[in-house]
DNA sequence: GGAACACTTCGGTTTCTGCCGAAGCATTCA
DNA sequence: TGAATGCTTCGGCAGAAACCGAAGTGTTCC
């Protein structure tokens, strides 16, 4: 008996197998299709077409209409990094019987999360420019410092628009640590992937760095203790 | 049809009314019996015992057996850190038809989130601390400089134990920002409320400050641009 | 205009699970 | 030892919702 917002509203909706899916296939940041969707969770078009509706009801997605299709995307960061929390818990539960595979290691190095870059190589790059005070924690988030500034214009990262929460933190579920999100998350992903330093994995959320698209990413954030 | 950890699992666990109302219960980080829970979710002993006991199972709280009582608590920071993650969605669902309450007020101001405090006071406390450079950014989370144990001492925090994972970050879901857990943050909680600051209200997260309190923890953790 | 396509709505079946009454353990107190 | 208390287990019921087949709406292509 109590009153404040009810989250068994919206876990309940994440609690179905087939919406979990279709949410978690959306976690990379990009927008699918009713169609694609319905694949993803393995149920009918008419199905999936049902669960979407109440998705976009409750404010988890958002829809773009597109000719004769329907582009369905993550609503809001907050989507995101529940999803994320709730990743980091069902992962603790399932780590007590298996080990990790081969095929999470991939994962944990880097991926794409809601529209930004995470994993090892992030945590690495959110250090790094704390670390050399690029980045600063200001009234109302994290602000780029004129040095920041100049620094990614130097990666030709573009960073237009409204630079108001031009960058947040983001917990990395599988690093336990924090990365960047915001404009400059974003920007960085693009980055990497227009410089062919890494290529998405098709499929999977898995953002793959070439050998040398490494070393690049590597010396553009440097940390101390590297060689 | 994809791999990786289950999140409708959990999802669905947290989905139903009941079992949503004894988790945030839980939520400020105290102990509560079966009894106490089931008052919580208005249901019935037995019922409360069936939910009590799958969410042991799956990992989401702990049970400590004293004498014929049992005590549940969350299982770990993970499990406040989704409850919090998914208060801010559902926070975020609501806000669009009602205005929040006068009665959030309080709970915006300061409240207890799972062991260490949280809202507007967290969250300045935290910003005055980087500011000051009493907690640096180490290579696994948060660290507090030889000048921040210090000036926890003269505070009178005990920072005994093992002090690895000192301090940690969490979201804060009315803020949306950073605010201190780990030992840190929960002692800087029982600090606050032993000095007599600020109390518990009963039957809610609230921990109301008093006039002379909240002075006193304002010049404890100034900020630049304070009068 | 008609066919193909992407998606939604409707209706009915089936499965799931939350719920409580009753009975069963375990602990404490007299 | 017996009664009271706190909690768990069992069994059956009732409401909810996930699912798919079939039919309907809107868009594109020929």
């Amino acid at each position: 008996m109590r009153n404040g917002p009810d989250i068994s509203e919206v876990a309940a909706l994440i609690g179905d197998p087939g919406r979990a899916h279709m949410l978690l296939a959306l976690l990379d940041g990009r927008a699918l299709s009713a169609g694609e969707l319905a694949g993803e969770a393995g149920v009918t078009l008419q199905t999936a077409s049902g669960h979407l509706a109440r998705m976009v009801e409750a404010g988890l997605l958002c829809v773009e209409k597109q000719g004769r299709h329907r582009y369905f995307r993550l609503a809001t960061a907050e989507v995101a990094e529940a999803l994320s929390a709730l990743l980091a818990l069902a992962d603790q539960g399932a780590r007590r019987r298996v080990r990790t595979g081969p095929r999470d290691a991939a994962m944990r190095k880097a991926r794409s999360c809601y529209n930004h870059l995470a994993g090892e190589m992030a945590v690495r790059a959110y250090d790094s420019l704390r670390q050399r005070g690029l980045i600063v924690v200001a009234q109302d988030g994290l602000d780029l410092s004129d040095a920041g500034h100049a620094a990614f214009a130097g990666l030709g990262v573009a960073l237009t628009g409204s630079r108001k929460p031009l960058c947040r933190e983001c917990l990395d579920w599988s690093e336990r640590r924090m990365h960047l999100s915001g404009p400059l998350g974003t920007g960085l992903l693009t980055m990497v992937l227009d410089r062919g330093w890494a290529r998405r994995e098709t499929g999977s959320r898995v953002v793959a760095f070439t050998q040398t698209g490494e070393a690049a990413f590597r010396k553009a954030f440097p940390l101390t203790g590297d060689v």
